[in-house]
DNA sequence: TAAGGTCTGGACAATATGTCCGAACAACAT
DNA sequence: ATGTTGTTCGGACATATTGTCCAGACCTTA
């Protein structure tokens, strides 16, 4: 009984991740034509990616098995970009807080269309929801130790729920960055992070790091000082 | 030839509309209890309902035009939720903000559940989509105004960029909302319209006003003036 | 009673899903 | 060379859902 060796089982887990490398790349490449995940067949998807929908079955149990396998992957790659910002303390000025998170904006964007159909097929498949709840339960553990830690540290609000306050902004940033930062190039993209990194600015740091440095003058602001007409 | 007249017309929508809200009624229900408006079927719905799949395409498209129409009555009636928010001015405090804010979610948390499925169809469905984005537009145009007058009267950060940052908060306040608030209750939701305060407080109106108040030792805050450990 | 309309169950074609099988094929060991 | 093993394929299958259509039942009003 020579089936359940430890070659074969590389070999397969090999062979589904390069059919599953080919099937996002078509995913992709459908979703940049317009067409939504939850639209596209098994059959679309296997005849573009020139394999056989029967032996999608073997590897795959079905679409969203694809985006929550991709999934796993991604959220502790992108979790990483959040360190730089996080790594910010009470000499932070508001250019750092623009640096990290355009960083953080940066590692999101090759990923974009990929989320928005992890969004779509989370609305019907439970392992890819599960997916996505996980990764915003990264998210906000991860901004809420931050508020908590600069709390202590004395550079971020006082006043500030960490908990809460986590939620609201992690939700905003998902949100924002596979909504806006898809569509968005050049310098409208400079004027999004501007505008996340004064939102971040002015509600973690300002109140507290920007009334300390009030007397000196300086807000630590070298670009996007344009004001409204 | 009296096949088109008015008032068959009239009692033809008027039992559009009645259908509409008994089968509402079942998806708020069948949602309630756990189940994703993608994965419900038709039949489903109608005999919930209590009426005959056949009776449910004279009157309406698909499921989606369930939804649409609910949307086009419901995006003006939340609108003016916002009235409050938009009139506040100089002499706003943190408090007023906080009622304010409180005002808008407590407009939109009777709708959070059926807004779930809005999101759900808008993945597949184009007249949702729509919907959606008009909803959206007209959410990030309001506050776009307001931020645009409140730097012009000098009571909200004139470095904000409006459009982009009237962007990034209507997604958060979107999502926030309806994944947030949807499943907090009591203590719970005090705490997230304290956290939305705060960060709507911070990033617009405290970089000008609590400026220009922190001689006076006064900021405008009664409540939730709990710190974090 | 007749006409207009409304609702219903059922039939229908079209599409998609997930499962299963036999045939074809290549790699490899005996 | 021959058989074993694993992989892929096309196709068949049962099932589910969608949207359309129709004939009959029913009710109200002229």
């Amino acid at each position: 009984m020579p089936s359940v060796t430890r070659k074969s089982q590389t070999t397969r887990a090999a062979r589904r991740a390069e059919l599953r490398a080919r099937l996002l790349e078509v995913v992709e490449r459908l979703l940049a034509q317009g067409e939504s995940f939850t639209e596209m067949s098994v059959e679309r998807l296997v005849s573009e990616a020139g394999l056989s929908r029967s032996t999608f079955y073997v590897y795959f149990e079905d679409k969203g098995d694809l985006l929550s396998a991709w999934l796993g992957d991604i959220i502790s790659q992108v979790a990483e970009s959040t360190q730089q910002w996080y790594a910010l303390s009470t000499d932070a000025t508001r250019d750092d807080v623009r640096r990290a998170l355009a960083h953080v904006v940066e590692s999101y964007a090759p990923h974009t269309t990929l989320m928005a159909a992890v969004i779509d097929a989370s609305a019907y498949d439970p392992s890819v929801r599960e997916g996505v709840a996980e990764m915003m339960n990264r998210n906000v553990a991860g901004l809420r130790h931050h508020i908590r830690e600069g709390q202590k540290a004395g550079f971020v609000d006082p006043k500030l729920l960490p908990q809460e306050t986590a939620e609201w902004l992690a939700w905003m940033a998902e949100r924002g960055i596979h909504q806006l930062i898809r569509t968005a190039k050049g310098k409208q993209l400079e004027r999004l992070v501007d505008a996340y990194a004064d939102i971040v600015w002015n509600t973690l740091y300002a109140p507290v790091l920007d009334a300390g440095r009030a007397a000196k003058g300086s807000d630590g602001r070298t670009r996007s000082s344009k004001r409204a007409a």
